[in-house]
DNA sequence: GTGAAAGCGCTAACAC
DNA sequence: GTGTTAGCGCTTTCAC
């Protein structure tokens, strides 16, 4: 059953195809009668109208990329679901895809969505893009979220990742603690350099010095927040207190602590980044950076949907930091506290 | 800056288009050295060929559309994860519609889909796709997952979800529990409807009445899980155990259990359906039924795309069951347990 | 080995 | 109010 065309529509009613597009374009100038009968015909022929050709004929797409990492880490599935419902209401579809954070397939698949003629990109990118990915972003339109690569210098929508790791240590401060592990991602993303950032910022405004602390960067993986845990534990002097800065690093770091019954808090305490629904549960309560990533998914889709509508030479760069917050619960107390269940 | 066109190569050049078109495709017709200036000056002036043109002009679109209801559920972002790498490893991309199983919204996407004139559709449908919905999806090669509708009698890979709770029902009866709560979908889903029949021929085997078990049935939504885990505790006579039919009322239920401790397993068991990593956590860990849904979206990705390559005009539709297992964690016990912690 | 031309399905400008 | 026509960017005959 070859796919039935405008054409085929206007020939069933012996009339021409201009006439059937315009009817179905709702056209003032077709007659009402002409009208119903292209609709009643075209039902009945099951007639659906080529994307394709519209957009070959100069209609923009109603298509926008989305390119992230992962979608089994929370944040990004959140991102992902906030975008296809703001994409929903205005008419607009994502295609997905997941880069993986290895920048051939980005690249690959930018150049896809170029291809495709998509109206704009949304992009979490990768460390560091290709030249030739950032070519082809700069002659479509598209958000940067979460990270900002550097040498494109476009409108970007981000937490203010720095400040968050800062509390989360301060936190940490406070309650007394001053051997702190960090664990966290390289510093070749921004986002985990500017975390690091606000870990050190803390240490250093309270006046502790980088010996009594341990800083494990390496990928931001669950394998990783496994062998990073398992690593801070058994050192010669383990820290007191553990803090990521990564979602998938703090599951890795929960799944290695177990339960964590009799271990956390009185061991070691946690500060885990993210905010998993399970971060309640985790033994009585993780205490968590919040991220208000949905909003910050949504506010950027819509301020991106708009630019798309209105389709703005965006004058100035827009830039949109959001903050975190820190949710204390079970996991962090003081240094040597009591343990309730023992001998 | 208006996009770059073959045209525009050809022009450059001062060749024909069909010798840039030719010498891009490595036609064996085309000298080496056209195809090599050819590929320079497309380098040099940003030549991406539109993905519409090449569609209209017959070639078919390495677009496949994915439905389904949700992304923050574990499942389908699951699913979505496999699929998009089947996807990319065969140079198809992945168009995700979240139709949030609302059935407006999934006609629309399907309409959109097919407008779009994509390869193919995976879809997770709805409890009673409309009839223009089923009709559209016959006109395009489709797949489902995990639920199956009735009237589109077409290939379906999916879980075996009777026997599934069958067995968890089972594990809790061997326990020695009888008075068993169920939360679990209504039966308008299909698969709710299997999950049932799971639960009652694990009863009636071991010779249960219906007047010690509880069934609360509804929309397969955290929020439900939350109000049906207060409803069976504040039960007259509350179950000694509890089994879930759905991954978000597991979550749901979890959440209104708390921590559990104290709670779990002494004065309740809890066998859950899905196994989010969070499940081992969960006070020492969550029996739960384990379903092995990424395997399931891959060899539904592979079988689907190898089907589209092929074009075949698939003879007999093609059906795919595979088994959940039970994983027993800490959260199953014998119901009246002494209580270790308490006075 | 390369060029010219037709046509995919659609819309918009121009007839009448 | 409706028909005719051109052309979007590409591939693919057919001609040289």
């Amino acid at each position: 059953v070859g796919t039935v065309t405008a054409r085929d529509v206007a020939q069933a009613l012996g009339i021409a195809v201009s006439t059937v597009g315009r009817a179905l374009a709702d056209d003032p100038r077709i007659s009402a009668q002409t009208k119903a009968r292209v609709q009643q015909a075209s039902l009945r022929l099951g007639y659906v109208g080529s994307t394709p050709a519209r957009v070959m004929r100069g209609g923009s797409s109603k298509l926008v990329g989305l390119l992230i990492p992962d979608l089994q880490n929370d944040f990004y599935a959140t991102i992902a679901q906030a975008l296809s419902r703001c994409c929903d209401a205005e008419g607009y579809h994502l295609a997905l895809s997941i880069a993986d954070d290895n920048r051939d397939v980005e690249a690959r698949h930018v150049r896809e969505l170029v291809s495709a003629r998509v109206a704009g990109i949304v992009i979490v990118p990768t460390a560091s893009p290709r030249k030739e990915t950032v070519a082809l972003l700069e002659g479509v339109p598209h958000v940067q979220l979460l990270r900002r690569c550097e040498p494109l210098d476009a409108d970007w929508f981000g937490i203010n990742d720095e400040e968050c790791l800062f509390e989360g240590t301060r936190h940490l401060l406070e309650l007394g603690h001053r051997q702190i592990a960090y664990i966290g991602g390289t510093t070749a993303l921004p986002t985990g350099a500017a975390r690091l950032r606000g870990f050190r910022r803390a240490l250093s405004a309270a006046g502790v010095g980088a010996d009594e602390v341990m800083e494990i960067l390496g990928p931001t993986t669950f394998d990783f927040g496994v062998a990073a845990a398992r690593r801070a534990l058994s050192a010669a002097k383990p820290p007191t207190a553990i803090i990521t800065a990564a979602v998938q690093i703090t599951s890795g770091l929960m799944d290695a602590l177990g339960s964590g019954l009799g271990l956390v808090p009185d061991r070691v305490s946690v500060v885990g980044f993210g905010d998993p629904p399970w971060s309640k549960w985790w033994n009585g309560g993780l205490t968590s950076l919040r991220m208000p990533v949905q909003e910050l998914a949504t506010s950027c889709g819509l301020w991106f949907l708009h630019r798309l509508r209105s389709k703005q030479a965006s004058g100035e760069p827009h830039t949109s930091i959001c903050p975190a917050t820190l949710v204390v619960r079970a996991t962090t107390a003081p240094p040597g506290s009591p343990q309730p269940r023992g001998e």
